[in-house]
DNA sequence: AGTATATTTCGGTATATACCGAAATGAAAG
DNA sequence: CTTTCATTTCGGTATATACCGAAATATACT
């Protein structure tokens, strides 16, 4: 069922983080990593489970890949789930943080730093 | 993050089944283990995790507890989820199936059978 | 009170997965 | 061609959870 792996992608603080983020701009896996501070492998894991399930896609930049969220696939629900998010923003001080974080976060200088 | 509960919750196929059920009516535990054909304790924690995520409500009736969908918490979301289940129900024969074991299910013959 | 039935809770097991560091891969630059 | 750096894949571990049967709980009936 094409919907389990839709929920299943959606059950994980981490990646739910992801997403909202995502919603901001295309982030790579660096970026990601310097917000959630967790190990790179572990942020490109979260992606790859949120990029099966349908729900964001990547692109190659050079040696950066830049993932972002999938507009095109089950528009209606993926809206009713950032809605659903956004309603819990203000109690998740977490994802506020992302937001700030995410705004300031320059590649060219997070990156490296592994 | 309450959204991760309503996601691990509805992130497992048996759940979403118990779900797409309810949409037609409310049931009991044994109506759905018939259908399930899972023990009554593992359909009991399944509702359980329902419960707790605010998706569905129970009420006590005699000796039965009946279980139902909860229309009020997160409307559009819910709608959102029942009608992505729906655009499934053709790919996935087991939600047809439930929809007909159930229609037939009584209760009175079901029960006492465990 | 005692029996029957529906449900829930508990203890135990087996599988799934979140995480890490290390190794492998792929692209760009020297 | 080699080095550098971002990312992915792999092996291993620790925690979560889906499942069951048995015991406990709750309600109805005799």
């Amino acid at each position: 069922m094409d919907a389990i792996t839709i929920f299943k992608a959606l059950s994980d603080t981490n990646r739910l983080r992801i997403m909202k983020m995502l919603e901001q701009r295309e982030l790579c896996v660096c970026e990601i990593r310097s917000v959630l501070e967790l190990s790179n492998s572990t942020v490109s894991e979260h992606l790859a489970v949120l990029k099966d399930a349908g729900l964001i896609l990547d692109r190659k930049d050079g040696k950066w890949v830049n993932y972002r969220l999938n507009d095109r696939c089950c528009v209606n629900f993926i809206k009713a789930v950032l809605e659903l998010l956004e309603e819990h923003v203000g109690d998740e001080p977490a994802l506020k943080n992302d937001a700030a974080k995410i705004k300031k976060a320059n590649r060219y200088k997070i990156c490296c730093t592994i």
